[in-house]
DNA sequence: AGTCCACAGGAAGGGCAGGCGA
DNA sequence: TCGCCTGCCCTTCCTGTGGACT
C-alpha cells in the first residue's frame, strides 16, 4: 500500500527510492531550469576576460605608463641593475595590471636574450600568505623553488633562506610588492630597510623592488633612509574617467560576450557608475561582468540596463557579506550590536555599543572582551567601510566614537540575517 | 585657568596554537 | 619530547584629547 503523499518512482539506473509530492515538483522545477538554460542562446563567448586576473594584449590609456616603466626596468636587458620604483594610484588604475604586463614582457624579451630574469609578484594584503615579515619571506622564497613552513622558524633564518635561494644562480629579480602600505602599516618599515638594502648581501644576483600602494601619503611617513633607496623613480596613475573606461570596457566586452547581447547604453551605464567610484576600471568590469551573469542566470536574451542597476546592488551586497563573514565571533558580535542599536537611534556611542555588546554576549554566551579590545573592533569595522565613525568631544561628558552604519536598508536586512544563522 | 569626563589608542606582555630542530 | 620561535588574540596599564563646566 501507498503512503500518502509519497509514491514510487521507479527504475533510474535500476535504482528504486521514494520520493515525496513537494521534492516531486521541486525535482521537476529544477528540470525545468536547466532545460530553459539548455535552450536559451549563450551570452559570454569568454567571461574571463571581464576578470581582473586577465591580462589583456593591449592597455588603453596606460601608455605613457608603460612606456615610462618599460625604460626604467630596459637596463635588465643589458645586465644593469635598474631602478627601485614607485606606483601610485588609486585602485583599479591599472598599477598592477601593469606592473605584471610589463613585467611579463621583460622575463620574455630577457629569456630571448639569453638574460635570466625572474619577476616575483607579492599581494601584502593577501591574509596569512605574505602579511607579515616571516610570511613575505616565506613566499617569496616559495616563489623562488624553496618551501620554508609557515611558522616555526627565527625570521633571521627565514631572510637568510631566502637570500642564499636568491644568489644560488647568477640572475636579476624584480620584486613587485603590491599594496605595500599595508605590509609596513602591520609590521614596520624594517623589512623595507632589509629590501632595500638586499643587494649588498648578494654575489651573483640583483634585486629591484617595485612597490605598489593606493595610498599618496605613504612614502611621505617612511625614513627617510628608506624613501630614498625604495622611490628611485615614481609613477603616478591618475584615475581613468568615463570615456577612458567605455573603451576599456568596449574592448574587453568584444572579447567577454557573443556579439549583439549587449543592450545600447549598458557599457556607458557601466562606464558611469566606475567613474564616479574615482575612475576604477576593476568596477567598471565587475559591474559588466555581473550584469552578464544576472541576465544569463535569468535566461535573457540580453544583458540591459536593467541588469547593470541590478549588478550594482549584488557587488554592494556580496562584498559586505563576505568581509563579514570572515571576521571573527567577536566582530560579528559587535556588528550585530551596532545594527540593533541602530534600529533605535541613528547615532551611537561607543559606550551604548559596549553597554548593549555585554548582553548580548551573555545572551548568546560569548566571552566578553574588554572595551579596549571591542574599541579595535569598531575601529576594524569602520576601515571595511561597514560602519562610519566620528571621534567627537562632548566637553565635560568625554570623548566618544559617534557610530553609524554605512549601508542601505537592504544589505542591513541581509547582513542581520547572516549574523542570525551565525549565532543561533 | 584649571578640572573633569569618557573615551581613543599606544606599548608591553601573557597565553595559546602551530611548527621546527636537536 | 622539549625548548624555541612566530603569529594571533587579547588584557592591562598608561597617556593623550578637547570641549563643557566650575
Amino acid at each position: 500500500m501507498r503512503k500518502k503523499g509519497v509514491h514510487v518512482k521507479e527504475n533510474i539506473n535500476n535504482f528504486t527510492f521514494k520520493i515525496s509530492k513537494e521534492t516531486e515538483v521541486t525535482m521537476n522545477s529544477a528540470k525545468n531550469l536547466f532545460q530553459k538554460f539548455l535552450e536559451t542562446k549563450p551570452i559570454f563567448k569568454r567571461r574571463e576576460a571581464l576578470t581582473i586576473s586577465f591580462t589583456p594584449q593591449s592597455i588603453p590609456h596606460r601608455e605613457k605608463q608603460i612606456n615610462d616603466l618599460s625604460r626604467i626596468l630596459a637596463p635588465t636587458l643589458k645586465g644593469g641593475r635598474p631602478s627601485n620604483v614607485f606606483l601610485y594610484g588609486r585602485p583599479g588604475t591599472g598599477k598592477t595590471l601593469i606592473s605584471r604586463f610589463v613585467g611579463s614582457e621583460l622575463e620574455s624579451i630577457s629569456k630571448n636574450n639569453g638574460q635570466n630574469v625572474k619577476v616575483l609578484y607579492v599581494n601584502c594584503k593577501m591574509k596569512r600568505v605574505a602579511d607579515t615579515e616571516y610570511r613575505l619571506m616565506a613566499y617569496l622564497s616559495k616563489l623562488l623553488g624553496k618551501d620554508i613552513p609557515f611558522t616555526g622558524l627565527p625570521t633571521d633564518q627565514v631572510y637568510r633562506i631566502f637570500f642564499e635561494t636568491l644568489d644560488e644562480n647568477k640572475q636579476t629579480v624584480i620584486l613587485i610588492i603590491d599594496e605595500i602600505d599595508a605590509l609596513v602599516e602591520k609590521t614596520g618599515d624594517e623589512i623595507l630597510y632589509n629590501l632595500t638594502r638586499i643587494n649588498q648581501d648578494l654575489k651573483n644576483s640583483r634585486v629591484s623592488l617595485i612597490g605598489i600602494t593606493n595610498s599618496l601619503g605613504f612614502i611621505e611617513n617612511l625614513d627617510p633612509r628608506i624613501r630614498s633607496s625604495l622611490s628611485e623613480e615614481e609613477l603616478i596613475f591618475p584615475p581613468y574617467n568615463g570615456l577612458q573606461l567605455q573603451d576599456i570596457l568596449k574592448e574587453r566586452a568584444s572579447m567577454a560576450f557573443v556579439p549583439g547581447v549587449l543592450e545600447q547604453g549598458v557599457i556607458e551605464k557601466c562606464a558611469a557608475l566606475a567613474a564616479q567610484e574615482h575612475g576604477d576600471a576593476r568596477r567598471a568590469l565587475d559591474l559588466l561582468r555581473v550584469a552578464g551573469e544576472l541576465a544569463e542566470r535569468n535566461a535573457d536574451k540580453k544583458v540591459t540596463i536593467k541588469h547593470v542597476d541590478e549588478a550594482q546592488e549584488k557587488i554592494d551586497i556580496d562584498r559586505v557579506l563576505e568581509i563579514v563573514k570572515a571576521q571573527p565571533r567577536q566582530s560579528q558580535a559587535v556588528l550585530f550590536t551596532i545594527i540593533k542599536l541602530s534600529e533605535r537611534n541613528k547615532e551611537i556611542q561607543t559606550g551604548e555599543v559596549y553597554d548593549e555588546y555585554q548582553e548580548i554576549c551573555k545572551k548568546y554566551g560569548f566571552k566578553i572582551l574588554t572595551t579596549r579590545r571591542v574599541s579595535d573592533l569598531i575601529a576594524e569595522l569602520d576601515l571595511f567601510g561597514i560602519i562610519n565613525t566620528k571621534i567627537i568631544s562632548k566637553g565635560r561628558y568625554g570623548r566618544t566614537r559617534i557610530i553609524s552604519l554605512g549601508l542601505s536598508n537592504s544589505i542591513i536586512k541581509k547582513l542581520k540575517k547572516l549574523l542570525y544563522e551565525i549565532f543561533i
